[in-house]
DNA sequence: CTAGTTATGTACCGAACGGTATATAACATT
DNA sequence: AATGTTATATACCGTTCGGTACATAACTAG
């Protein structure tokens, strides 16, 4: 071996995804990023390879400790069970004192030049990925007679998916974490379900 | 008067709005601007000014059409109706065949540089005024006995703010026009409503 | 201490960015 | 037709972009 390198590879990668998910990624220039990551570019290109792989490389950090809570919501007994646990946890992920506020599957490439087109591409696979988890789950409902008629697991999964990424458009808006903890609140309470009584009520209450 | 303009001052703004819509504030350069509409940089400085006023003059056209619809859907009578139909319009005008989907006041400056920060600041300014006009119109339905016991117009204006901006992050995810239309139905049926015999059920269903 | 290896700091690359100076072309007015 | 005025086309400005060449610093192995 020769010089070691004088900096932390995990601490740097976490300062970048700090980087990448209040900017995005094109909003991310190289100068912020060394200048926050406390390396230059050779180091950085040295050991991470690109800006691009760089991102992914975050991308994948941050991603990783999403799917662990994930996991936890979706092993919820009930839909509305899985519905509020990971809308609390949305939300709570969303206003993380110290971190950026959102999603940086969500707010990390939205819209960007012909040139970024892989990553946004990247970011949407990971949202059809995380969409697809939910539905799986939802099939498992309607499976044990726990999805009430007119409604599909496709259906739900994408409501419930819809809701998750307008929180982090709110709280890039300026929503807090008190508001958004509402918003999953009442979208829990406001989910579809089963009447204990064998009946649907996809819709709420008769009044109509 | 001297030599007139050689093009549509308000086909052009619309070219433009169309890149600023697919691309983003940051994502759209004035070569690609210029370019799709059929001038050069010099005419689009002399009648716009520079990329920003551009920008706003685009998001002016497109916020006013926007509004009508917007207007329309709060005179429904009751607040399902109401959401039932801002949210079909949504996903209508989030998939309009020939432009870019989503929203441009969601993704046209979700994350950024700070130097359009300005940009994003009056992205978010119209975004709450929109949650604010909804807050209003369930006010009324409030004053008016119809709102269940454990909700606010606030809460129920950000609930559907969310699932609005969700939507456009769908549409950008790749969500048809019919997808987007049955989280609108599902969404409106779901919603908390005072049902006929006077009890409230902002909870879905008695199966607790 | 020397040699070999790897990381760092500086200074730079071509390309693309938003924006403009300047010359010319196209009109209205006289 | 001559003149004044405004729009267009070209070619360029300084700056920033992502990325790299190169010299030097810091380490290990012998």
């Amino acid at each position: 071996m020769a010089r070691p390198r004088g900096f932390c590879e995990e601490e740097a990668l976490d300062k970048a995804l700090d980087v990448f998910w209040r900017h995005g990624y094109e909003g991310a220039s190289l100068a912020v990023l060394t200048e926050a990551m406390g390396i230059n570019r050779p180091s950085l290109y040295a050991t991470f390879g690109n800006k691009e792989e760089l991102f992914r490389k975050a991308l994948d950090r941050y991603i990783s400790v999403k799917n662990a809570v994930f996991d936890e919501a979706l092993a919820e007994p009930t839909g509305r069970d899985v519905v509020r646990h990971l809308l609390r946890k949305a939300a709570e992920m969303m206003t993380e004192p110290g971190h950026p506020v959102g999603c940086l599957a969500v707010q990390g490439a939205i819209s960007c030049s012909d040139e970024s087109e892989p990553v946004r591409q990247e970011l949407i696979r990971i949202r059809r990925g995380h969409e697809d988890q939910i539905r799986k789950r939802f099939a498992e409902e309607q499976a044990a007679g726990r999805l009430p008629d007119g409604t599909t697991p496709e259906d739900l999964a994408m409501l419930l998916a819809t809701i998750a990424n307008g929180m982090s458009i709110q709280a890039s808006t300026g929503a807090t974490r008190e508001q958004l903890l509402t918003v999953a609140e009442n979208a829990a309470r406001a989910w579809p379900q089963v009447s204990n009584d064998g009946s649907d009520a996809a819709r709420n209450t008769a009044a109509e």
